[in-house]
DNA sequence: CGCGTATTTGCGAAAATTCGAAATCACGCG
DNA sequence: CGCGTGATTTCGAATTTTCGCAAATACGCG
């Protein structure tokens, strides 16, 4: 029950578990859910007709989302509602989108410089 | 070149991007190496003994992480060191970590749960 | 039962992971 | 200079996993 500071076996199974999180989040289309999840529950449907997928396909990367315990389903008679299971969540792609914004501002600086590197000074 | 707000085509590179970030951690090896970046610079083989992997192994995942821009190589000499690119990826680790516990509770929960639900009132 | 919504399953193609062997690279030494 | 050594990367091949489509199956409802 008390958890030791500096167990190897639960350093292991944390980055497993968080590997399973980001490997969850490693695809455009599960991205994509997720943020549309940011404002509340919807509908599988909703997910088919927003992101203009197939209703399979959609099942399919909700039960992705589903295994990695990122959202949770709720049958109400003959839909199913998802929605995310923890709200955190959102924080840490809002962290992320920080980075994103730098790791961009990196490539375009980078980018930019090649350029001018090609040309005669 | 001027990004309109909310362009269909550039949020969806934006989630590829996004994706392909997530794609570099969803491993827990690799997980492992940011963590052990999270102090500062380590050197290839570190990595391979810290870890107990092959060096041909560590090099692969180390360049995952290096194409998707989450660490930075230094070379000095005979060896190659490696650091990380930005910080607040351990932020983000560490929010994970808060997201598990929250995790491992609910499940718990939910076992006890279970396990009363049969017993007799 | 019949219908529409959701999910599951089967399958082929593409990508990721791993490992051993071979290739590179930087150094020091004869 | 040529060569051997240690560190790292690259190559090649085998195995595993993921993905998307299509068909089949469940489920709730009238």
């Amino acid at each position: 029950m008390n958890p030791p500071q500096y167990d190897p076996e639960l350093q292991e199974s944390l980055r497993l578990f968080k590997a399973e999180i980001f490997q969850a989040l490693a695809h455009p289309t599960r991205i994509a859910m997720v943020e549309l999840l940011r404002q509340g529950e919807l509908v599988s449907g909703a997910f088919t007709e927003a992101l203009g997928i197939e209703p399979a396909n959609a099942s399919q990367h909700l039960a992705v989302l589903r295994d990695k315990r990122v959202v949770k389903k709720r049958k109400e008679g003959n839909q199913v509602h998802y929605s995310l299971r923890d709200p955190s969540l959102i924080e840490i792609l809002d962290l992320l989108r920080g980075y994103f914004e730098r790791d961009l501002r990196e490539s375009y600086a980078m980018l930019r410089e090649i350029v001018t590197e090609g040309q005669p000074r």
